[in-house]
DNA sequence: GGAGTGGGTTTACAAGCGTTAAGTTACACC
DNA sequence: GGTGTAACTTAACGCTTGTAAACCCACTCC
């Protein structure tokens, strides 16, 4: 099911040629941790290229880092655990979004609160592939494996994007443009709706949404006052 | 990546074997399609149990229905066509549970949505994967494929679900139950919503979810009136 | 009752995969 | 200036995969 098995519709371009030329100089002595982030970046790389995570293989990733695939081994016990660094990667990207959006809007607690949702949704579009590893990977809870990203792990770090949203729902409540009663709860309820938003566009992007479905669902789920 | 090639990780149990002993007899003359059912039903199996759909191969379906791989061949094209036709069959499932709910539910238009809407919910908590497949599946539209069921069609055939729900928010409307002011719009909020709920929680079973978060997502999002 | 054909099976191939074991090379340190 | 070791590479194994080619076999039809 692989695309590299499927010989006969091989027409696709194989994803993962190393950067040209550009030969490798090992990694000075102390350094060789570098090399992580190099597969890391591979993976990332290699994953937006292909569209999906099944191509993510070691030895894809080791083409287009430049290296041998064994290399990989000394940073990573196995190939699901580079795609978990991808999406923890990725994390950390949407959270450092999501930050800038509620720190740069000054027109307002409503306004504050559809930056940061439209902060979200962006970083779905400019990333459709790896939205779909952060969210939509079953990341299976091995209990025999070395590495320390699990899927509870995963969770935390998107419960971390959800604090964001709840911040912006509270002081729109505190403002009183929001009739929300339930903080927490409807900060889920938007996090769900723009999860649910995101992940279909990243899958099929064109469907006929409504033109303002983005602020339609905001609205919506936080309680937001029309009339504003 | 798939399980298959991780030889090292194989303790997880072959999930296709024959159903023990039973040994095929051939189909009579004119009914070698019946086959093409039993192939989509392994593929269903297959899915159900392994959880993700790289496990669905050519042969994992093959030795599951207790046929040989390339008999496989006169009914699909390839591997990717046979999963086409779970998801269609899994579409055909989902509109008949809507359908089942919109009919039995005789308390109201605001109760016939939220048993619609109860109806998608709960069909995605029973076949996760399959669902995963319907809408998390990436359909890439591959020209030179004999099969006829693409992205487009998938996407039509979710939006006859929507045509559902439109239905049940305008009865809501037009009952004075729903404040909506576009059906149409509100219907696919309503709908992306759910997905977001649904596909979530087909992905992280265990996320602490409020305990309402099913009917709290449908009175916001259809503009239920809270009063009643 | 022989021919033809629908409904499969057997066999085989090439490719890609993860993983292990055994090198190799360059640099830091004594 | 030798030694050890970090940072890799080469080579190879065993496995699964998709797919083509050839084959078999029962049944229908003339």
């Amino acid at each position: 099911m692989s695309a590299a098995a499927h010989p006969a519709s091989a027409s696709v371009a194989r994803v993962s040629t190393p950067p040209e030329g550009h030969t490798r100089t090992r990694n000075p002595r102390g350094q060789g941790d570098r090399l992580r982030d190099e597969i890391v970046a591979a993976a990332a790389a290699v994953l937006d290229e292909a569209g999906t995570a099944e191509a993510v293989t070691l030895r894809a990733v080791a083409r287009r880092a430049g290296i041998s695939a064994p290399s990989i081994y000394r940073h990573f016990p196995d190939p699901p655990a580079i795609l978990l660094a991808v999406a923890q990667e990725a994390f950390e990207m949407l959270r450092h979004r999501l930050a800038e959006a509620a720190e740069s809007e000054r027109g307002g607690p409503t306004a504050r609160l559809q930056a940061v949702c439209g902060g979200y949704l962006r970083f779905a579009e400019e990333h459709p592939s790896r939205y779909r590893v952060m969210f939509g990977g079953v990341w299976r809870a091995d209990p025999d494996r070395g590495d320390s990203l699990t899927e509870a792990s995963v969770l935390a770090l998107g419960a971390e994007a959800l604090e964001v949203l709840a911040a912006g729902l509270a002081e729109c409540v505190a403002d009183g443009t929001s009739l929300s009663t339930d903080v927490r709860a409807d900060a889920t309820a938007l996090w769900l709706g723009l999860h649910g938003l995101a992940h279909q566009r990243a899958v099929a992007a064109r469907f006929p949404w409504p033109e303002d479905i983005e602020t339609r669902m905001v609205r919506l789920l936080a309680s937001l006052d029309p009339a504003r």
